[in-house]
DNA sequence: CTTGACGAGTGTACGGCGTACGCCTACCGT
DNA sequence: ACGGTAGGCGTACGCCGTACACTCGTCAAG
């Protein structure tokens, strides 16, 4: 799987080259099986030859994130918020389905990537345009949890035989500037951050109640299956109004 | 923080004082600075001295879950199911939220621990004797996925200024010997998994549909939000019947 | 044509990691 | 008294990420 060694012969390296190595090595090797001096040699290049193209690895985790999150396509999406928000969750799941490290990968990274922030704008702006409020808006979103990023956890199937950032900031005026332009980019999640953190420090969250996320989504679930119970479910497709995507 | 060095005045190690340090070492400095070294230095030994009493980093990172999840102190449980399903849940909340790494590290182990093992149990048993049959039980279970374990995921909220086992088995005698003692051990856990796989080869599961069980959750969310909106939602504390825990 | 800057790829080296293997020694039942 | 055993020690190996200084090909300015 190697490639030739020969520099004269070889296409030269870029970061999307690396990226899209680096995450075929992923996906056939598996996530920790992915280092620096592999990549490389995957790309027949002396490992020092990558970090041209990429800061670091962690760097390079992110990038392989954003290349997934960006393939994310969306089916047509009809004008009813619910088909909006099932088709781009969906989608989602599927843009991720094929690349089993990625879920883990996001979820260890501090912060969002720009895909994944494009991804959560437009779920959000899917609620938003439903007539959702900004407060069941936020609630939803954290209702969802990780189902926005087209994952379930799965601890629970798998045979129990087996036992078991940013340091410090830039000038304020330039922080300024990059907030705008955040702003202007991903306009319903800053709607939604800035009206759960208004009286906050840092720049976007941090300012809402994680017990009383956590109660919303649970009672949310209870009552649902106490309503499938009570009617005595057995095996129907969806739980209500499911449609198709 | 590290010991006194001298070998003759040190508190003999155990498995067990090696996994209270473990849990401290995480909980004080974060689950990536935990090494066999490290951990080793602040208990005032060398290195190789841990694998007298864990196998490898691995199975130290399963008793560290162990040894945090087994500490889940489930409240006084009434009768119906909704508070006993409720209070266990609410009760791995609390257990994990002062062991921030416990929630990735289960993730990242290909196999649930006993103690992870005897918590699901719990709830899916909460869930069958309140009624639910045992496929309504197997959605409801794939629905609170992650928080079964007290957690949810938390993408959400962090500022954006930061860019982006067991080998091969053993004879076929001993392993139905262990098979029963699990079943023994985890009867609904056993219950559910033999109904969803009785004609698979695995031991115990890889039998259900994760696109359906995806979807089920999904719908079920959307259903209730749906409920909330139309309802003109704004802020009251609970979607529905929300009791204390 | 020379030259000097520049960017891509190279080579070497460092500190840290998990852990295999063998030794040393204090304790124990006989 | 003595051999076995269990717990802790020391050394060593092969990985890892990456800092730093280099070479060399390309190309614009003189």
């Amino acid at each position: 799987m190697a490639q030739q060694t020969d520099p004269a012969r070889r296409a030269p390296l870029s970061r999307d080259r690396v990226l899209r190595a680096a995450v075929a090595l992923a996906d056939g090797t598996g996530i920790e099986a992915l280092s620096m001096r592999r990549l490389a040699q995957e790309l027949g290049v002396v490992p020092m030859a990558l970090y041209k193209h990429v800061a670091n690895k962690e760097e390079l985790l992110d990038g392989m994130v954003d290349a997934v999150v960006g393939g994310i396509r969306p089916p047509d999406l009809g004008p009813d918020w619910r088909g909006a928000v099932r088709g781009r969750i969906l989608a989602a799941r599927e843009a991720l389905r094929s690349h089993p490290w990625a879920s883990q990968v996001i979820r260890s990274r501090s912060g969002p990537t720009p895909a994944l922030l494009a991804h959560m704008d437009a779920v959000i702006g899917a609620f938003r345009t439903g007539g959702f409020s900004v407060d069941l808006t936020h609630h939803a979103m954290h209702a969802l949890g990780s189902r926005i990023l087209g994952f379930t956890q799965e601890v629970f199937d798998a045979p129990p035989g087996a036992a078991p950032g940013a340091a410090a900031g830039p000038p304020a005026a330039e922080q300024a500037a990059a907030f705008r332009q955040l702003a202007e980019r991903y306009p319903h999640v800053t709607e939604l951050a800035g009206a759960t953190a208004h009286d906050d420090d840092s720049v976007v969250g941090r300012g809402c109640d994680d017990q009383f996320e956590f109660e919303f989504a649970l009672d949310l679930l209870l009552d649902g299956f106490e309503r499938l119970r009570q009617q005595g479910w057995t095996s129907s497709p969806s739980p209500a109004g499911g449609r198709a995507g």
